[in-house]
DNA sequence: ATTATCTATAGATCTATAGATAATGC
DNA sequence: ATTATCTATAGATCTATAGATAATGC
């Protein structure tokens, strides 16, 4: 018998417990890897064997190399967006957010690693994540300038900097701190570098102190 | 009949016309299919083809995959030294030189893309070019932290901020605006976002106007 | 003589598909 | 019934080596 309640359930997918394990733990060795080597050096059989089934056996599961790249980059991302949605409603501003996302991901080189190599290999015209990386990264400018708007004094920056450029400025930094990092991780720390900076924008701050007219 | 001058000339190599024109060629065409595709992506066959020889006939100017790479890394490295030395005699800095290197390097997307595959596809173990992405890291950090000493008065940034963190902020910048650039070149200078931010460092330079004391 | 190239090939891999078999869950 | 895995394999490649042949430059 079927209730209104089921009907209100898409279930698009049937998801079998056995079914979703596996899917978990393919996206956890394939996350893992193409950490390790980048998309090109990790074979399906290299993950399939980690994983403890044959390479056959994984494509049943994702229909394709590239699918499974594409599924791990969208998992990676959901799971650094739940972790950071905790900092976020801690509510400290979006610098202070900003700083925390870098902070959590330094106890995770892996993950960093895997966005590090996988964006920069990305840039190759036909690699499957192309398209996924340019997008998140114009999703990306555009929200930190949004959140940077109504913080900034623009009219005390430089001729021609606005939120956009700060936004820039903090992304960029991020990224290419984290080829410093990775490279040589005692030498210096990515939040750190990017905190620094963060301080160097105080005085280009709209006063925080101010208590909202109600 | 042997002169004493010849023998002052090291000829570690003889160096034929004809094999080190090939060569020439060899590394041109590496570069360019390298810095469309990465390090894994591009055959011997695939630089062979363009070239005009075979894949054999390649590997006998240089022995493996690998150290074709690494004789491209070389060689554009040994090219830009050699167009930015122009720059530097030029006088203007370390700041406009820096500048100067990144707007010229703005002429030459596939360079840029090239370096900025190559580098992260190298943060992994195994690569090619894993140490000498690393070296030439640390080696071009503590070449701009020695430049900007001088420059910085650190008693009025920000504290722990020094010289090293703002050559850091310099080259984290400069690389992580090239994914920027690289993924939507219209959206974005790389050499205006870094000329912009180094606008934000001016109230930190000693003053520049104040002449030698003679 | 030395250098540049070529043909041929060994020896590995790699992805993806086809079709069979085992396990699972309504 | 549906889902999960497996075996087997097609069909491509890829790097590097061996050995032969053509071209070049003292």
């Amino acid at each position: 018998m079927t209730t209104a309640e089921d009907i209100t359930e898409p279930k698009a997918r049937a998801t079998r417990p056995r079914g979703d394990a596996r899917r978990q733990q393919i996206l956890d060795t394939a996350m893992e890897l193409f950490a390790g080597g980048g998309f090109h050096t990790v074979t399906l059989a290299d993950v399939a064997n980690r994983v403890g089934i044959t390479q056959a056996g994984l494509l049943h599961h994702f229909p394709s190399k590239a699918e499974l790249l594409l599924a791990v980059l969208q998992e990676r991302d959901r799971r650094n967006d739940q972790e950071s949605e905790e900092d976020r409603t801690r509510g400290d501003g979006p610098l202070d957010w900003f700083l925390a996302i870098l902070e959590r991901n330094e106890r995770s080189p892996m993950l960093v690693q895997l966005m590090a190599i996988l964006s920069a290999e990305a840039l190759a015209e036909g690699h499957p994540g192309y398209d996924w990386f340019r997008d998140r990264q114009e999703r990306s400018i555009r929200t930190v300038t949004r959140q940077l708007e109504p913080l900034l004094d623009e009219s005390r920056l430089p001729d021609g900097v606005t939120a956009e450029t700060v936004a820039r400025w903090l992304i960029a930094l991020a990224d290419g701190a984290r080829l410093q990092w990775l490279h040589n991780p005692r030498a210096v720390s990515r939040h750190g570098l990017v905190g620094q900076f963060v301080a160097l924008l105080r005085p280009y701050l709209k006063d925080q102190d101010r208590e909202p007219d109600v």
